[in-house]
Formats: structure tokens, sequence, C-alpha cells
RNA sequence: GUCCCCUUCGUCUAGUGGUCCAGGACACUGCCCUUUCACGGCGGUAACAGGGGUUCGAACCCCCUAGGGGACGCCA
């Protein structure tokens, strides 16, 4: 048996918890079976991945403590996508289908399929294209081939009504109906596969006999089984685990919840807590224990312990875990070896000395001048903000704006912060001094502080967009109405780079 | 809108037809321990979404309704 997980990075690098999680289920489904576990990188969408956000996340897993195996993984004999001689392997099996007939050119632009789309819609049903409206007469093809036009491999797919039959390892029978499947693209005018077929042609390359992912993949199970027919190779066992919710149960993300892993770990939490925790995600030991170690998971592990119902991620309930890790599990001296490995070593101390010396006086001035740095969520209030110039609301406006752009800038580096800052600043017309008043109280806890660039850099991504986050709550949030309003003209923004 | 998935305390969950007027954990709360705070100990509040079946018996099986979520991209 050999089980997978696709590792898809995000386009800001950000390793997400939710990955970690399928990741952990595919791990000791993978152990309790005797099989092995591989990871398999997704970077199909240039736009998304970069060999660095890659290394982030295996870096991040392999912190939690999950391990794969050596094989057609990662490092392996199926590498990243991006290179090329993999790439010509996809258009290859591309083609194989065009030349069966399982699979069509489509030369239609984005604008006719915006079109066609709403047509459809309009109609009634799904808007889900098929093979005969996406047909343009032979001449119009030829005219376009002609041109140069570039152009997509999309699958065929059945016409009819009736159903598609997914078997779901928890689930049982799941009954899809065939007109919500869609001419799926395999092959982008890029070149690229898609995630379907490069999904399909990895799996079966390398050997996967069992599928753990998301339940959002449930709906297009039925192009993967259509693939599978169409080579005709055996499909994998499929098992579409739950989604981590928010807190108003939406999909866990980003804009309602800290999801980067990188930020738990700068929180302080322990891996062996985080992973727990994640354990503790619909699923539970069969003695119902709240504390166990991957070990004692993998022990005990029984993938139909799994309950369906979309989990919460409580944070309050991990950091009572965290703790009790804390004070069950590690001696003094290893504690003091963690804090140490956490924050308090000398090449980050190197790091926050260039902007501490030239403040001190004493060596004690040294402890409140940089406390922020170690500090997880900071103990500001309204009041904290009273030296802020502004109205309230503008106030808020400029903190959100300022997160917004925090939380899709690519590359953290103190010089993209503070560009992205100045042009949102300058877009409103605020003084760039005024509008970052409240940031620095916001990462800071106070305007007297460090460069707020720098601080920034220092602290991090996920730890600097919390605390706007916090800011913002703390002023008295943002309400649905005023978010869209902020929305609409957030995107009339210049962007800094 | 269409299709799919899901539904036990506020939250994570146990429970696979009788042992359940539903058990544990977080949070909240009362008491004890304690020079303080925390930890720890002992308690308390709090749930089977609703309605129909099936059955001697239903949290558990079936149907309907409602609610929540997801999917509907040259994203994964």
């Amino acid at each position: 048996m050999t089980v997978r997980t696709r590792i898809a990075p995000s386009p800001t690098g950000d390793p997400h918890v939710g990955t970690a999680y399928i990741a952990l289920f595919n791990l000791c489904f993978a152990r309790a079976h005797g099989g092995q576990f591989v990871l398999r990188i997704e970077d199909t969408d240039q736009a998304r991945s970069t060999p660095e956000s890659e290394q982030t996340i295996l870096d991040s897993l392999r912190w939690l403590g999950l391990d794969w195996d050596e094989g057609p993984d990662v490092g392996g004999e199926y590498g990243p996508y991006r290179q090329s001689e993999r790439m010509e392997l996809y258009g290859e099996y591309a083609q194989q289908l065009v030349d069966a007939g399982k699979a069509f050119v489509c030369y239609r632009t984005p604008q006719e399929l915006d079109e066609l789309r709403a047509a459809r819609r309009e109609a009634g049903n799904s808007t889900a294209l098929k093979p005969a409206d996406l047909m343009l007469p032979d001449d119009e093809v030829a005219r376009r081939k002609a041109a140069g036009d570039s152009y997509v491999i999309r699958m065929m797919v059945p016409d009819e009504e009736g159903t598609c039959e997914i078997d779901d390892l928890l689930r049982g029978a799941i009954e899809l109906d065939w007109s919500m499947i869609d001419a799926q693209i395999l092959l982008k005018s890029d070149g690229m596969p898609t995630y379907h077929l490069a999904n399909v042609v990895d799996d079966h390359l390398m050997g996967i006999t069992h599928v753990l992912r998301g339940e959002e993949w449930i709906n297009s199970a039925p192009k993967h089984k259509l693939l599978y027919e169409y080579f005709g190779w055996e499909m994998p066992v499929l098992c579409h685990l739950p989604l981590l919710r928010n807190p108003d149960k939406s999909k866990l993300s980003k804009r309602k919840n800290p999801t980067s892993i990188l930020y738990y770990q700068r929180m302080g939490f322990l891996p062996e807590a985080l992973l727990n925790y994640l354990g503790r995600m619909g699923w539970s030991m069969p003695d119902e224990s709240e504390k166990f170690s991957l070990q004692t998971m993998l022990d005990h592990f029984d993938i139909q312990r799994v309950s369906l119902g979309g989990p919460i991620f409580d944070v309050e309930k991990l950091r009572w875990l965290n703790g009790m890790w804390i004070r069950e599990d590690l001696s003094e001296q290893q504690l003091a070896d963690r804090l140490v490995q956490w924050a308090f070593n000398e090449s980050n101390l190197l790091k926050v000395l260039p902007h501490a010396q030239k403040r001190m006086e004493i060596l004690s001035d040294f402890a409140p001048l940089s406390s922020f740095l170690v500090a997880g969520t900071l103990p500001i209030t309204e009041a904290s903000f009273e030296g802020v110039k502004g109205e309230r609301e503008l106030v808020v406006k400029g903190l959100q704006f300022a997160l917004w752009r925090m939380e899709s800038l690519q590359q953290w580096h103190r010089d993209q912060i503070w560009a992205e800052l100045k042009t949102v600043a300058d877009a409103l017309e605020i003084k760039v001094k005024d509008f970052l008043a409240p940031v620095f109280v916001a990462i800071a806890g106070s305007s007297a502080s460090f460069s707020v660039v720098d601080s920034m850099e220092l602290l991090g991504p996920d730890m600097s967009r919390a605390r706007l986050r916090h800011a913002i709550d703390v002023l008295g949030g943002v309400s649905k109405k005023a978010t869209k309003r902020f929305e609409k003209e957030y995107q009339q923004l210049p962007t800094g780079s």
C-alpha cells in the first residue's frame, strides 16, 4: 500500500495547518497498514509555488514530526513539475487521450467561456460546460489554429443524464450527477497540467493505492474516475476527510484565523502539542484520551474513528493542550532548551540588537525594548491608540488596508513592506507618519519603538498579520457592511511593486 | 441558483438498536489546596436540529424538512 499527500504551496508561502492535518491522517493510515507514506509537491501553478515556498512547507511538516518515506516523492524520481522533462510527460498523456477521442483541443477564449457559462446559468441549472457547448465549427478551428491562437486540452465527459458513483472509505457510495461535470481542462495553454491530470498521472506512476484528501475534492472525483477509465488504470481507494473550520464554521482560512504553521511556531506552541491537537480534530483515541504522542496515535489508529462533522479549530483548547505538554513532558532542562531554541538563541539576539543597541543605556533596557518580539498577543486596548491622530473609522480602515496588503505580500522584506505601506498611505492621502502610527501600536504595543517595518520583518509575516488583526478587533472590528465598502475601495488602490 | 457532504453540550468529541432521563475534555462557574497567581483536586450549568416512520425498544436504521459547509476556474 502506498498513500500520498499532495502539497500545494500557497502564494505567500505559508504552510497551512490543513496540509499538516491531511498529512497526519495519511501518515497514520499508511503506517497502520504497514504501507508507505509519500509526499508529492503540487506546482502546476507557477504563480503559487517557488522552490522556497516548497521548502518552507516541507520544513514545517518535519518540525511537526511528520516524516515521509523516500520514494517516488519530493526529491525523488517525480521531482517538481517545473522541470521541463516532466512537463513533456503530461503533454504526452494528454495527447494520448486526444488520439483516443477521450479529450479534445479547445480554442475558446476566456470571454467566450464567460458568455457560455452565463447562458447556461440563465437557462437554469449548472454552469458545467460540456464538449458540445465548446465545439467550434471546423473552419473556425482551422482559422484560430492558423492564427496561432492559444489552446487548451479538455477531457470528454458524458453528456447524458444520470449519475456517477464514487466509493468513499468513510461515506460509502456517493452519487454525483454527470450534469455537474464539465469538460475539464487537462493541459493549460502554458503547457502545464491542471491538478486533475497531474493528480491521476502521478498517482498511477507512483503506484498510489489510497488517497486521503479533503472533502472539497468530492465533487471532482468523477473526473478522476473517468480519467482512470480512459487510461485503463486501476483507481485508488478514495477517502475524503472533513475540512478544518473557522469559528464561524467556514473553511479554515487565513482571513479569519491564523492558519500558518509558522504562526503557531512563532507563538511558542510545541510541535508535539500542535500535532496532538490536529489528531483530536475529527478523530479520537479508543479510550478518549486527550493527550497522546504521534507514536501512540499510530499504535491505535483506525480510520473508522474519523468523525465526519467539520471540526472548528479552537485555539483555546490548543493552548490548554500545549500547557499539558509543557508541564508533563518537559523537564526544566528540556524547557530551557526549548526556550533557547525558540527565541533566546544567539542568532536571534543578533538580529534584534542592531535595533536595540542604539536605544539602550543600561542592559536592563533591553527587556522592555524587545519584549514585543517574543510576546504573543499584545495586551493592547483602545486606550493604547489614544495618541493616534484621526477618526476611529479612518484608523481602522488604515489598519485593515495594511493587513490586506500584508496578507498578499509574497516576499517578506522590510523594503517591500515599506513600499506597500507607503503606497496605501499615499493613496489614502494620509501622511506616512500618521498612517503608520496605529500600525506601530498594533505591532509593538507602543508608538515608541523600532522602525515598524524592521519590527515586522523580525516578527515575520504570520505574527505581524495576527497583530494587525488583533488591533482591528481591539478597536471594535469592522462590520460586514463596512468590510464590503472597504473592499471596494481597496480594489482601487495601486500596488507598491 | 444547481449538485454533493455534514448535523450529540458554546467548542472538540464518546456512542455502531436495550447497559444513555447520554459519558469525557476545553471554556464558563462553585468549593478545596495555596501568602498571591497558576498548577492540582472535588463539584455545577450545558447537547442527541425538527417531524414522520421501522422496531417490543432508537442518539444509533429509513424518509422528509430545516440549518451549516463544500463544489461549480487555463487554483489547488
